[in-house]
DNA sequence: TTGTAAATACCCTTTATGGGGTATGTTAAG
DNA sequence: CTTAACATACCCCATAAAGGGTATTTACAA
């Protein structure tokens, strides 16, 4: 019996999961979560096999969810089940230990695959997903890793935020701002601040 | 005996949709499709009473196939489902003429409500929406109505692009796209590119 | 201790765009 | 036919931010 635990804010797919699982003996949902900090919580009390987690949610993320739960329970098989057939975030999931990443256009057969694979110790991810690929490209992306600073300046500008606004919330100059831009950009090998801002679109459109 | 049809890019939700009805005798899926433009094509030899549409699908959004679909079947009730409780979003659906708007955070159980009251004329809406005041704003935010040039461009600024960038697209000058830009601000009284972005973002975040 | 990266903050120059206009041709409604 | 809205494209001026630097302080690792 593979016990699981599923992190998902969106309720209708959390009672399709319940229904799928009630059908099939082999695994048993104990408990689920419409965020991060709640699955946590559950987590303390709960002896999961397997956590299957979306990963934008509501105070905390799939990924943060991911490093913390495995934190507590080493032995967990994570499996990330979300909406964007991202690289950014495909790489942020196996960085944080996920065992598989799947996604909500597949079919809920292909849920239960996962999970039975992953509380195996296998890994499973989607079929478009070309992980041999990803895993390779991280190499040379962890190159270009982005500071804490320009990481959070870089969610900001995400948000639509202009260089003194961002320096208001951060208590600091607007050139110290406009330096982080450029810096990030640099980095990154961006051409001006359309693809500094698609970048940054891109790249959190899967947080909340 | 209710006949239903569902458009849904998530597979995986349609397949827990299905899971539901299957238990439910008053109610029939009699077909679904993965966007818009797949489900008009079943609509036209299919007899259905409700149609349960997301909103963010590719090719056709959930707003341009209600439409489409009441002009060719007029009796037809439309639910949108849809993660953005977003005013813009539920605004454009009650204009598109749906009967109803419930949200992906909501229990099975409330779509089932949904779909019956639909099935009887009825409206009904997540208990987190306020129609009434979205009704009464409607009124007052139908003055600042966007050109449509201006609403094609803001989608453009929301996918980040820079004036020039939209000037080539659109085949014009870039001061032709500065002065658009400006006629939005001005209309829609924001401040400054900040304020356009954001709100361009917001607006658009329910469209693929 | 002595780099090394990071965060901070400034320099100069150029480009993009906001805020304020004006003007033209086109199209749709009266 | 005519008037209004729209799309087009420009004017001037001011600000924001890119592209290119430099410099200081802090903290962490070798």
């Amino acid at each position: 019996m593979i016990r699981l635990l599923i992190a998902e804010d969106h309720q209708s797919l959390i009672d399709g999961l319940i229904l799928l699982f009630k059908e099939h003996e082999e695994i048993e949902v104990i408990g689920t979560a419409k965020d991060g900090k709640e699955l946590l919580e559950k987590l303390e009390f709960k002896k999961p096999d397997v956590l299957l987690t979306d990963i934008s949610m509501p105070r905390m993320n799939g990924v943060e969810l991911c490093k913390k739960a495995l934190k507590i329970r080493p032995t967990l098989k994570v499996i990330a089940f979300s909406m964007f057939n991202n690289e950014d975030a495909i790489r942020d999931m196996i960085k944080a230990g996920a065992h598989g990443y799947i996604l909500k256009t597949s079919s809920l057969e292909e849920v239960k695959t996962a999970v039975i694979k992953a509380s195996r110790g296998q890994r499973y991810f989607d079929a478009s997903i070309n992980i041999n690929e990803i895993e390779n490209n991280e190499i040379s992306n962890n190159k270009t890793i982005l500071s804490p600073s320009e990481t959070k300046i870089l969610k900001l500008i995400a948000q639509g935020k202009t260089s003194s606004e961002i320096a208001e919330i951060r208590f600091t100059a607007v050139s110290t701002i406009i330096k982080h831009r450029k810096n990030i950009i640099q980095k990154l090998g961006l051409q001006g601040k359309g693809e500094l801002l698609r970048y940054a679109l891109q790249k959190h459109q899967y947080y909340k």
